[in-house]
DNA sequence: TCCGGCATCCAAACCGCTTTGGATTTAACT
DNA sequence: AGTTAAATCCAAAGCGGTTTGGATGCCGGA
């Protein structure tokens, strides 16, 4: 009577009768084929030196067997992760935004097309830096993504220094050419936003931004300002706010300035989810959006917020972060692909959409 | 003069004067301390058999080398993978809901405190099955949660079949006592949030749902319809609707519903988001929320999309999902780490909050 | 007939860690 | 003093792949 060891499959035999597969490695594979690891390795992965008969029977066997790489040790012997970090802090993660998740979303299909892991590691504030150290000497992944740029960024130093490949998604100023990014033309596409605004007869326009520590933000807030100045007009500080870009945000500081002895006829917003709230504070307000008082916001292009339609809801500029998070994806493979070749980094332009939400100043 | 070969390095030499740590391996750092791999490896992890002193004189060397033990080889060797892979295919993530972001913010808190890897991969519906076949034969990660469960779902049974931990974030109809889930009393929720309009006098009642071959919204169909049945009244498919839960679904179907002959005077909403199109199309047809008509969202606590304050904008029925992630994942982790001692699944429940959203039916 | 070259295939080293199965030393007990 | 047990430490064998450096056999050309 035949006698199974249990361990001879590893701890994962499962059933006589059943099809036992999913536990064959590479050296099951090769005794059953009477070959070498090394041939059955090549004949697997493409390499020339086998001929078309073998290569043809180990694919068979191995997909007879269920034979699957064992990710670790082809990992620890090629020396490559085959992985991407994305490493997120606790104070973006907090306000765990959409945006994020889009960008993860169109990274992610590259990933998965290239064969390659997404890891993401949710960390303390301070930790950070822990991280992507860890992340480098750990061998946990190829390269990350370094997510929401900071107006004063360090990331890509410690990146630099570690060696560890990245792409930016967004800009570091004053390292744009030192570093790889993909980042949409925020200055123009507030600007262009703006222009279409005062060309409507607007003058007091309201900025409801993202937070201006980040690089985007000031982007956009100098688009906004590069338009006013160059009619002559300077922005008011009593209508500019800056914050997580949320709802209530929208709503609170539309609700507010709308009351106020000089209320703007317009607002320029920095996101969608916010948008909907100074909507809503205009309706709260028994004015109408589009006739009484105008919106134009940057739309991400999120899915669960389509802005479509023949005529879109919101005027906007758009950008498709789910785009850029493919594009970055793609880079960051070409540079650990091919680290002495420099990537050229990517500028996206934003179209100018008119929708419902903008009209000429009332009584003008 | 001293002749260095960057190779030696491992490549990673950088320069002479900078520390030229992170490139330690347990060779390296055992030689240099004239003690075993063995000792050291031990001295690191934590055994006993190592003394205090030597304990010690190992943890020094080793951060000021920088040593970190490779993730990959670590893994090889001890066979778990220290991580947990979330598979999402391309059809829920083109609608990329924010709701899975806010589940997967909680679950990625729960890894990183317990030294586990987040994997995501994004994937062709076609290859979902396959996905999963991978993560187990590949050994890339030492378990999965099972998102969005449909109302006939099937992945519980590849997964025991292949032998793969997993948590389920909802619940499988019919297989609740043998899987271990984290879900809210969605049938419960629906039912008060129901009850709470009818004792407010709204009989008409609209039921703006999710995708309702998910299971989750069924339940919540449900509990709708026996809201109504208890006091004798039928649901109305004509004011019933179910979709993914964009903006423009709940703006659309309100408004189209608001305008017909027998327009409902509350809606019961599925998601914030579509709660705030609906409340966008009440203000276009010049009407008010919370005194024309009522509505009530369920809230998932969405961080970008906070309904609190005092008197939260919409009434709702709350549950936070990211705390549902927090919960899953350790439970998985539960499982990994005792795979003998079965986790108890979570019910968790959602509080009904009363907010700005609901008031009684009009002339009554 | 002999040799170089090509097409195939293989044995063994290696990746960097964990862990088994001792070996050695020291302390403690009869 | 002689054993025993406990405390430390180590050599070497995995883990499951990839890759280097040949070995072997077969062919055509000189």
């Amino acid at each position: 009577m035949l006698h199974f060891n249990n361990s001879l499959f590893g701890g994962r035999f499962q059933s006589v009768l059943g099809i036992m597969s999913k536990g064959v490695n590479l050296r099951e594979l090769s005794n059953r084929l009477n070959l070498s690891q090394t041939t059955v390795s090549r004949a697997l992965n493409g390499y020339p030196e086998v001929s078309a008969e073998t290569r043809k029977r180990v694919a068979e066997m191995a997909d007879e067997l269920g034979y699957a790489p064992n990710s670790q040790a082809r990992r620890l012997a090629t020396g490559r992760s085959m992985a991407i970090g994305h490493v997120i802090p606790r104070s973006i993660h907090e306000m765990m935004n959409p945006i994020f998740l889009e960008f993860i979303a169109g990274a992610g299909e590259t990933y998965s097309k290239h064969g390659y892991d997404m890891i993401i590691s949710v960390v303390e504030d301070d930790h950070e830096e822990d991280a992507y150290r860890q992340i480098a000497t750990r061998k946990k992944a190829d390269g990350v993504i370094v997510h929401g740029p900071a107006a004063d960024e360090h990331r890509h130093r410690l990146l630099k220094e570690i060696n560890l490949p990245f792409v930016v998604h967004g800009r570091i100023p004053g390292a744009e050419s030192e570093t790889t990014w993909v980042d949409m033309n925020n200055r123009r596409a507030f600007e262009r936003a703006t222009n279409l605004l005062l060309d409507l007869g607007h003058q007091r326009i309201s900025l409801l931004n993202g937070l201006e520590h980040m690089d985007f933000a000031r982007r956009r807030r100098k688009g906004f300002e590069d338009a006013l100045a160059a009619r002559g007009l300077a922005a008011d500080n009593a209508i500019m706010r800056s914050s997580d870009m949320t709802e209530p945000f929208g709503c609170d500081n539309a609700m507010e300035m709308l009351k106020s002895d000089n209320p703007p006829t317009a607002f320029l917003v920095s996101s969608m989810i916010s948008a909907i709230g100074v909507a809503r504070a205009i309706g709260q307000c028994g004015l109408e959006t589009g006739k009484d008082v105008s919106i134009i916001t940057h739309d991400d292009a999120l899915s669960f917020l389509p802005n479509s339609g023949e005529v879109p809801i919101f005027t906007c500029t758009r950008s498709s972060v789910r785009y850029a998070g493919q594009r970055a994806a793609e880079l960051l493979l070409d540079i650990i692909a091919s680290p002495q070749r420099e990537p050229s980094s990517l500028h996206l332009d934003a179209e100018l959409i008119i929708g419902q939400s903008t009209g000429p100043v009332p009584g003008r």
